[in-house]
DNA sequence: TAACTGTCATAATTCTTTCATAGAATGAAT
DNA sequence: ATTCATTCTATGAAAGAATTATGACAGTTA
């Protein structure tokens, strides 16, 4: 599953010049040429990381960057803002709309890549290409495996996702519905109570292992993937 | 959990924006066109926050304030004024009536917000998701973990709201009603000895901590948590 | 066909509340 | 100061409620 993420950048020019690279990169494209657009699609489906164009006809780039950060639903999508401008102080009001990085046209793609992946490493670890490992187990994202002490786990795409986020997102307790937006994704109509199973279909692949002890059950509030 | 915020305001336009600026937020925004709708769903069901219009068309903001002030069930309920007065003994009435803050109209969306905010975060602090530390126990909403010096305290999910609630209200005597009110939620018909039950273990919890001492009795009116 | 997903029914577990009783504190009367 | 009655709190036990775990099944998808 690729990371989706949104270009809304008027200049056709432009737009099809990110929408290349970022292709390039293996990642989805989704372009909006202006305010109405970007809003309209995050509406409709969360993408995972946000190119946002400064300077748009209508309501700027900044303006959008602090709408979403105003919203819970889309609080926690990383932004990259694209300018020409390379004042600081422009810099310094990017950044503080909520932006997570910030890059100035003209850019190279390689340097527009790298920033994508940084902040997606930052903001959505579980949406970059890296092997994480907790406890004794390690999961790769590119091959699609998962490994306890050598020993492959075979785990389904939905308990491979599940643990994919939970490996990301150590510690913290997620409530069934959270894990749902994050996990199923956003605008999924599925029963709450379909976590349990999914849950359980984990645990019971890690037991062999003896890994089924990271995921924690909190009654009354969610699960916990954590060492303790 | 997002907080509940009354707006109390007559005219729709007025009381569109400030829906609009308090979802934005991430608020839950309820909204009651006259002093009688807002009575009444303060009555059903208590709100974390009211907004509340000075000038409203039959019963007044001011006297609004001053009845919500005067039931206890109500006290606490965090008040802030609006108002198109700008007048310094009007703040003062206001302010007198029982208001926790005052803002005049016109008013930024980014003011109102901030003192939302900051009201909340004075009213009702266990609210945050910040971990709070008292005496030698600290306690984590995010991850849902309390701990003592390093050990890690398992508590069930009423001890936990009970701890939280006590650590970010310290230093003061709660009734039994009160704690109910605060801890298991208004219009919740739990005898007032139940409390006495959830103490027991919350203190059995802390005990192989030395840390129980923290929860002290206050006979005839209820309990505190204190470091003394 | 085989693997996977979502839902349901039911079992297992944990948590809440209530109740009965024991224990402490308080104050008045001796 | 001591006793006693009264009031309030602590505690253990147990029924009851709520939440979670689990197994099975039917429908999908590859």
């Amino acid at each position: 599953m690729a990371a989706k993420i949104l270009l809304v950048e008027d200049e056709p020019a432009i737009q099809e010049l990110l929408a290349f690279n970022v292709r390039q990169c293996g990642y989805q494209a989704i372009q909006a040429e202006d305010a109405a657009a970007a809003l309209a699609h995050v509406n409709r489906e969360l993408p995972d990381l946000i190119l946002l164009d400064w300077m748009l006809p209508g309501i700027g780039g900044i303006e959008l960057a602090k709408r979403w950060r105003a919203d819970p639903r889309t609080r926690d999508i990383p932004i990259i803002m694209l300018t020409a401008r390379t004042e600081e102080r422009d810099k310094i009001a990017g950044l503080e709309s909520g932006a997570d990085d910030y890059i100035t046209k003209p850019f190279s793609p390689r340097e527009l890549m790298a920033r994508i992946r940084a902040v997606l490493r930052r903001r959505a670890p579980e949406m970059s290409e890296e092997t994480v490992s907790v406890g004794g187990l390690a999961l790769s994202p590119a091959t699609h495996r998962v490994t306890a002490g050598g020993t492959s786990i075979d785990l389904g795409p939905t308990e491979f996702r599940l643990l994919h986020f939970f490996m990301t997102h150590t510690e913290r307790v997620y409530s069934r519905s959270q894990l749902l937006d994050q996990v199923w994704g956003d605008h999924v109509f599925v029963e709450e109570r379909t976590v349990d199973v999914h849950i359980r279909r984990l645990r019971q692949a890690l037991e062999p292992s003896g890994q089924d002890g990271l995921i924690q059950t909190v009654r009354g509030s969610g699960y916990r993937f954590a060492t303790a």
